[in-house]
Formats: structure tokens, C-alpha cells, sequence
DNA sequence: CACGAGACCTGTTCGC
DNA sequence: TGCGAACAGGTCTCGT
């Protein structure tokens, strides 16, 4: 489910539900989601921390505790919740931690993607990572380099958390589309003016996901509403917002890929025509 | 290095 | 109605 500004509204509840209380218990019910530590090492270094604060690296919770990090990817569809008071356990349940105050912490997935780590240092799991797009060392300039480092396409290459961090298939799909570039173009074949405006969709879908605190599709995640905003992800067959040209459906990467033919059109030196 | 395919999983929707 | 195929917001690993 999450991207970025999922990741991040997620981010923004817990911490105003979470800071300041301690772990008393966890309940492991699918061992798979727990990365590391062991489940007996993970229950007993858990117990007793307090957790001191909230935030978001690329699509990663990062709850610090008093001696540890808990870091969190929800993948696919996993999600969080808070619960007061007597909690009954539900299907898909796969960790169900106890806090103070009568307070669970309850992480659900139905397809068993998402992973849960206990680390000293979180650089041990996101030392590979991209920049934030939010963060000064994302820049037009920085972008330009970096795309003509390598010769990718470039909707895998922005799904690259090492490249970039936070951007998933739905607002790569809509950076790309507002960015007017095709997801096939290669990354050196993009120009400065390109770059910089790539940088600034990128920026701006996000941003804009964050003002509505996400998308929601499906049942799986809930609360935000940027799904009623999309320009051409999950668009096939309907007409461009920009030039009412047939918004057509590829696979790239093995993702689902939503372009407007009209305005995205490929630009690639070794394939120029189309 | 870049890319495609397969894995990991369950649930929903599509197409015949 | 039924039933298999296709598809889903992510990432990892392996083979070419």
C-alpha cells in the first residue's frame, strides 16, 4: 500500500498516539514479518523501552526507543493501528504488541510482505538508501548527474530506493505523467530543463499526497483520499487531463505503468521515434 | 551494469 | 454461477 506520503501520514499518527509509552509485551503471530532479531531475543529486548520519537525514511516507520529502533515496512499491505482498551485479535493480524496506558500497537498484512526489524543503529538497514525528495541534497542539479550516471529507464530507475527514496508505482507513474516524460525514455537521455522539471513533479505529487494524507484504494489503507486526484495511474482508457488523449496501460519492470501517449513521448537516442 | 523473471503471500476483480 | 487468470501501493535474488 505505502508510498511516501502513505508512509508518512502513518508517521504523523503514531507519533502523536505512541510517544512516551513503553512496550510491555509483543505478540508475534506470523515469526516471517520479524527480520531480526530471533522472536525470543526480539520479545525480550522489546519489554520495557519507551519510544522517544516517530519519523519516515524512504517508505520505513522509524520508531527510536530508549535503547533500540524499530524500523517498519508495511510493503505491499501492511498497516498500523492504535487500539485503547481490550483488543481482539483479527485474521490478519501478525504482530500485536502491548503498550502502557492500555494502549495496543497492532501490525497488519494480509500477504505477508511487510517486515519488522529491532536494530542498535538504523543505518544498518537504510545505509543504502536514496535521497529523501524532500531534503536539500535532492536538487535539479543533483537529479541531472544522477540520471546521466547511469542509462536506465526511467520509471524502474526513480523506482530505485538507493536512486531515490519514498517514490513507488503510483507516484512515479503521476511524477512522470505531470513531468511529461515516457517511462521508457533512458535516464541520459533527459536534459536540464527536463531534469528540473522532473525534480519539481516529483516534489509536487508528493506534496501533494501528503496534503491529502495519502491514497486510499482497495481496503487497505484508509484516512486519506488522493486517489481522487489521480491523472493517470489506475486511468486506463480514460482521457488525459491535459490533452484528452487515452491514458494507455503498460508493463515496465513488471509494474503496471500508466502514461498518456500525447504528452509522454519517448525520448531515447538509440530509439528516437516514439 | 541493466533487465526480465521468479519468489514471497492473500485477496479481489476480470473474462469467458 | 463458476472458475481460473490477472492483478494489487514492494523488494529481493538469480540468470542472461
Amino acid at each position: 500500500m505505502p508510498e511516501l506520503p502513505e508512509v508518512e501520514t502513518i508517521a504523523w499518527t503514531l507519533r502523536r498516539a505512541l510517544i512516551g509509552k513503553t512496550f510491555l509485551s509483543a505478540d508475534l503471530r506470523w515469526p516471517r514479518t520479524l527480520a531480526a532479531p530471533s522472536p525470543a531475543a526480539f520479545k525480550k529486548r522489546l519489554k520495557g523501552q519507551q519510544i522517544t520519537s516517530v519519523s519516515r525514511r524512504a517508505k520505513f516507520l522509524d520508531l527510536q526507543l530508549s535503547d533500540a529502533h524499530l524500523l517498519i515496512h508495511l510493503r505491499m499491505s501492511g498497516d498500523l493501528l492504535v487500539v485503547l482498551g481490550g483488543y481482539q485479535p483479527a485474521k490478519h493480524d501478525r504482530l500485536i504488541a502491548k503498550l502502557s496506558e492500555d494502549t495496543s500497537l497492532i501490525f497488519s498484512d494480509p500477504r505477508k510482505f511487510g517486515r519488522i526489524w529491532l536494530v542498535d543503529d538504523p543505518v544498518e538497514i537504510l545505509g543504502e538508501l536514496g535521497p529523501e525528495p524532500f531534503s536539500e541534497a535532492f536538487t535539479p542539479d543533483w537529479l541531472y548527474s544522477a540520471l546521466h550516471l547511469r542509462r536506465r529507464q526511467l520509471k524502474p530507475l526513480l523506482l530505485d530506493q538507493t536512486f531515490l527514496a519514498g517514490l513507488g508505482n503510483i507516484y512515479t507513474d503521476e511524477a512522470l505523467h505531470l513531468a511529461k516524460l515516457h517511462p521508457l525514455s533512458a535516464s541520459d537521455s533527459v536534459t536540464k530543463k527536463q531534469a528540473k522539471g522532473l525534480w519539481r513533479a516529483v516534489r509536487e505529487v508528493l506534496e501533494e499526497g501528503i496534503r491529502h494524507n495519502g491514497a486510499s484504494i482497495d481496503w487497505v489503507y484508509r484516512g486519506g483520499d488522493f486517489q481522487n486526484h489521480f491523472r493517470v495511474y489506475g486511468q486506463t482508457g480514460k482521457p488525459c487531463p491535459v490533452c484528452g488523449t487515452t491514458i494507455e496501460r503498460i508493463t515496465v519492470g513488471q509494474r503496471g505503468t500508466h502514461y498518456c501517449p500525447q504528452c509522454q513521448v519517448r525520448a531515447n537516442p538509440k530509439n528516437p521515434v516514439q
